[in-house]
DNA sequence: GAACATCCTTGAGTGCACTCCAGCTCAAGC
DNA sequence: GCTTGAGCTGGAGTGCACTCAAGGATGTTC
């Protein structure tokens, strides 16, 4: 395939930076880099499809070490289908307990959003914000993003 | 107030460990803390439901800065609280926005457990596992959750 | 009044996921 | 054939949010 290209190109188009391929490279997420005469790395139009999957499982939650057993299943292919539905199913399980947590946390804010402004309507604090408490004192639940640029 | 307690009862009621809520006192995040004779923490009723909306924050991804500011505004009352609803509100919508990008994610993972289904039923590859591009190459969006315990 | 739990402070250490740097090689353009 | 740019490796550094440890003081229980 005359389309190949190299890393530069390849975080072009996947919007990581060249230091977090080789990064991830070296973490076992990429499988299949080829390399070149001068032993630069080769990518096909495969792996900007796989980064964008990882980036989607990652942007989810999933760890990095999560991802490398996954990538460890795929790289088994048909011998370990099994396990790699299976991998991917268990994360579906935790993304939709993520979005039920956070959008009965957004109830929450709204509620004090509201609260917020019939105070500054009223000029005085309306009688309750009701006893926000976690519904699951000890649950121990998710934790939070970390957002960067 | 009879009812008062020590960092310890505090911290089992909130799930958080003594460590972590002295750590937060000083970012800034828990105002009005009491000593008592010996020097040692007062807690309140408040304090419970306000490190309960903390941690809530917290888990949809606010960072310590933010809740920093947060708090800060609310140690002004009154005065600040149009700061307050807006800091607030902001955040309600990058919950918002992440809710749908995981939403947006469960669609494609949902689509590859479908797909491995299928492959191990017809024991060969489905015809298409289509382009799973994200939808925004360069949209740089939110990060991901880290869990623990 | 001795043992033991709980609290205090200061400061160092941890885990994760990158991110940056130094020093080098390689390829392409002029 | 020399500069320029992209890529290479190994390893150190960063930011965030805790987490732990050392060395003491205090309070409670028997």
């Amino acid at each position: 395939m005359a389309t190949d290209f190299h890393i530069g190109e390849l975080a072009g188009r996947t919007g990581r930076t060249v230091d977090t391929i080789r990064w991830y490279e070296k973490q076992g997420l990429i499988p299949g880099v080829a390399r070149d005469a001068g032993g630069r790395r080769v990518y096909t139009e495969n792996h900007v499809a796989w980064l964008d999957l990882i980036d989607r499982l990652r942007r989810t939650g999933m760890s990095i070490a999560q991802l490398r057993q996954y990538t460890a299943l795929t790289r088994q292919g048909k011998a370990a289908l099994k396990e790699q539905r299976a991998l991917l199913a268990a994360h579906g399980v935790r993304v939709r307990e993520t979005i039920a947590d956070w959008t009965e946390a957004l109830a929450l804010i709204d509620a004090k959003v509201d609260f917020y402004g019939e105070w500054m309507k009223k000029g005085k604090r309306p009688a309750v914000m009701p006893h926000h408490r976690a519904k699951a004192p000890r649950k121990e639940a998710k934790k939070a993003p970390k957002r960067r640029a």
